[in-house]
DNA sequence: CACAATAAGCCAACGCTGTTGCGTTACGTC
DNA sequence: GACGTAACGCAACAGCGTTGGCTTATTGTG
C-alpha cells in the first residue's frame, strides 16, 4: 500500500462524490461534476482517471450538441463490486448479492429456529454467504447483517432484546463470522441497515429523513444532513418503547402503553387504522423533534396494508402540522420490499467502502 | 486574499480542530495535539505556525518532566477575536460581546415593545450592537441574534409566531442589520444558538446531547455526532407543539394537549412538579429517538425552581429507561444562566469562522 | 564539572492534491 | 476545405502533511 497522505482524504472524498453522483444510474459529463463538487474540470479528468483505473466507472459514449468537440460521458460499472446482505429475524434469514449500484443480483431465504444456540447460527449466516457469494463476478466487499433490537456496531455485537428472552444476546456476531468468512463484516440496527440501502441508488434525496419500519416491532432511523444518526450508545431509532398512551396496553418491557405495543395489538385486532395512527403519531413526533422532509414506511406490517398505513400517516401529518403550512413532509413507501433490510445491509458495505466521508480530522471512525 | 487551493480545506480543518483543543482554556502541548488530530508533530508545529501568524495562539511557557528537551505549550489568545450576541424575545433586548472563547465581556438589557414596528427593532439591535462594540478590543468577527419561534437562519428571515399575531413576521432581519452595521450577520433559533454557546466552551462534551430551553416557550436543538441538527426547513427542535396529553390543555395554535400549553398552565397553577413532569415526557421522547448522551436544561422558567426540574427530569427518565440499563444520559444545568441564548449567539458567530467544518464536499453552506 | 542519554522541535526534500495556462482534438458551419 | 467553438490533455505550480536527518535544551551520571 502506498503511504497514506493527508490529501488522499481529499481525493477520497472527491472520489465518492462523484460515485454518488454516477450511481443514480445516468451517465454524467465532466462539466456537470465539475459543478456539483465545486473544483475545476481538469480535476473532474483526474478524478475519473483515478475512477476508472480502479474499475468502478467506465466512458460511456459521447454527446454533441451545437459546435464543439462533444462531451464525454461516464457512467458507474456497477459489475465491478458486490456485497452480500443479510436479514435475521427471530424466525427467518434472508439474504441478498447486491451489486455496486445496490441492485440485487441473488436473493435466498430460509427459517431458522429462534432458539438456535449461537454456533448453529453463525454457521447458518456463513452457509448462506458462501452460496450468494457464487452469483455475480465483481469483487466481493463484504458481509452486512441487519437484525431488530439493539445493537453495537462499533463493536459488532448483539445487545438483546428487551422484550424477550434471547438466546443470541451479547452474542459478538461481528468477531465470529469474520473469523469464518475471512471478509469485512457489518452489523447495524435493521432500521438503520434500512435507511441506507434506501438511500444509497438516489444519492441526496434522503439527506434529511426518517424510515420507520414495522416489522416484529416498530423501528426507525434518521439520516440528517447526509448523515446517519447512529447516537451516544448507537441505539437511535429505538422508538418502539416511546409512550403514545399513558395508562395503556402492558408491554413485555414492563411498562404501559409503549408504540409498540399498541400497534401490534390494533393489527392483531385487525384495525388497520388504529395501527396506522399509532404509527403516524411516531412519525409525528419525529418530524417535530428533527424537521425532515421526506419519511419512508416499509417492514413486513406496512406491506401487508400499505394504502391504508400511508394515507393515515398522510392525514395525521396534515393536522399535525397544519399551523405550519411551510413544512412539507413526503410520505414514501420503501422501494425496495421484501428485500429492504438485506439490500440496506449489503449497502452497508458499500457505503463505508465508497460513501462520503463524514468528518474530515480526528481518528477514524472504523 | 490568496488563491483558494483544495489544500485549504485540510488545513482549515486541522487549524480549527486545534483551536477546538485549546479553547477548553488549558495549555497544550505539540505531541497531545498531534495524537488527537492523528498528524505529525511536524504537522502540528505548521498549523501552530499559521494559528500564531493570525494571532489566535500564543506560546504559553514550557513544561519539563524527566530528560530531554521541554514541552513548548500553547494557549488560544481569548482577546484576540471577538463577537456580539443579542438575544430577542418579545418584550426584551439582552446582548453581550464575547471573546473567542466565548467568555462574556460585557452585558446590555432593555425593555422593547412587542408592538414596535420592524424598523424601531432593527435600531435597537443596531443600537446595542454598535454599544457593546465599545468593549474589549480584539477583532469583531460579527453579530449573532437568537430568536424564539420558527427562523431561517439560510436567508436570514424571522419566520413569524405560530401563537400569536406578530408585528416582525417575515423580517429580513440579517439583510437590514446587515445594511446598518456592515458586519456579519448569523440569525438563528434561540434554543439552537444557545447549544452553540453551550457546547463553543467544552468541545466534544456536548457531541451527542439536546438542549432544551423553557423561556416564553418549549423549545429543544440537537447536537448529533458534533453537528447541530437544523433539518430540512431548519425548524428542527420545534417541540413546543408536541402533543403530550390527548385531548389536554387548548393551544393557541389551535390544538390540545401541547407540550407548551401544558407546561405554561403548570407553571402558572404554581405545579412546578407537573411543569417538570411535561418537560421530562419531551426530553424521555427525544432520548429514544436519538440517543443522546447529555441533555441541557436551560431558560428563565427552569432557572426559577431549578432543583425541583432537574430532580423531576432525573426521575422520569431513570424511569422512562429503566430497561436499557446500558443508557445512561447525564442531566446537566446550563452553565451560562440568563447570558445563554446571547452568549450562544456570539458563538455562532465564533463557530461560523472558526468551529470544525461539518462536509469536505460541495458547495459553501454560507 | 564534563559527558552521555533523552526528548522536542526545526529544516529540507518528497509525493500528492487541485489549479492555472496553453496547446490539441473533434465537431458544426460557412 | 477553412474557420469558430467547446471539450479535453499536458505541464508547471502552490500548498498540504510526511519523512529523515540535524539542532537544541534538559536530566542523569561519572
Amino acid at each position: 500500500m502506498r503511504p497514506t497522505g493527508p490529501l488522499d482524504r481529499v481525493a477520497g472524498a472527491h472520489d465518492a462524490a462523484v460515485l454518488a453522483v454516477a450511481r443514480r444510474g445516468e451517465p454524467v459529463a465532466r462539466t456537470g461534476l465539475a459543478d456539483a463538487l465545486q473544483v475545476t474540470p481538469q480535476a473532474i479528468s483526474k478524478i475519473l482517471t483515478r475512477l476508472m483505473d480502479r474499475g468502478l466507472m467506465a466512458e460511456s459514449g459521447s454527446f454533441s450538441s451545437g459546435p464543439g468537440k462533444p462531451t464525454t460521458l461516464y457512467r458507474i460499472v456497477p459489475e465491478s463490486r458486490r456485497a452480500i446482505g443479510l436479514h435475521l429475524t427471530r424466525t427467518r434469514l434472508h439474504g441478498v448479492v447486491a451489486d455496486l449500484t445496490g441492485q440485487v443480483l441473488e436473493r435466498r431465504s430460509v427459517g431458522i429456529d429462534p432458539g438456535r444456540p449461537e454456533p448453529a447460527l453463525i454457521a447458518d449466516l456463513a452457509g448462506m454467504a458462501r452460496e450468494l457469494a457464487r452469483h455475480g463476478r465483481g469483487e466481493l466487499l463484504g458481509v452486512g447483517v441487519g437484525m431488530p433490537g439493539p445493537v453495537d456496531p462499533v463493536e459488532g455485537v448483539y445487545g438483546g432484546s428487551t422484550s424477550s428472552a434471547d438466546a443470541w444476546r451479547g452474542a459478538p456476531i461481528r468477531a465470529l463470522l469474520l473469523e469464518e468468512l475471512a471478509l469485512p463484516v457489518h452489523l447495524d440496527h435493521d432500521s438503520r441497515a434500512a435507511l441506507v440501502g434506501e438511500s444509497w441508488s438516489q444519492p441526496g434525496l434522503l439527506d434529511n429523513a426518517a424510515l420507520v419500519l414495522a416489522e416484529e416491532g416498530l423501528g426507525a432511523s434518521l439520516r440528517l444532513d447526509g448523515a446517519i444518526v447512529r447516537g451516544a450508545h448507537s441505539q437511535a431509532g429505538e422508538v418502539g418503547h416511546t409512550v403514545v398512551r399513558l395508562d395503556g396496553l402492558p408491554c413485555p418491557c414492563g411498562r404501559r402503553g409503549c408504540a409498540q405495543a399498541e400497534y401490534l395489538a390494533a393489527l392483531e385486532a385487525g384495525d388497520q387504522e388504529l395501527a396506522a395512527r399509532v404509527l403516524a403519531t411516531v412519525v409525528l413526533d419525529l418530524v417535530r423533534l428533527v424537521d425532515v422532509d421526506r419519511v419512508v414506511l416499509g417492514g413486513r406490517a406496512v406491506y401487508a396494508h400499505h394504502r391504508v398505513t400511508m394515507e393515515a400517516v398522510r392525514r395525521a401529518l396534515a393536522e399535525g402540522l397544519r399551523a405550519d403550512a411551510q413544512l412539507h413532509v413526503e410520505v414514501l413507501l420503501s422501494t425496495r420490499g421484501v428485500d429492504l433490510i438485506a439490500v440496506g445491509a449489503a449497502c452497508q458495505v458499500l457505503e463505508h467502502e465508497y460513501g462520503l466521508p463524514t468528518a474530515l480530522v480526528g481518528p477514524e471512525t472504523g
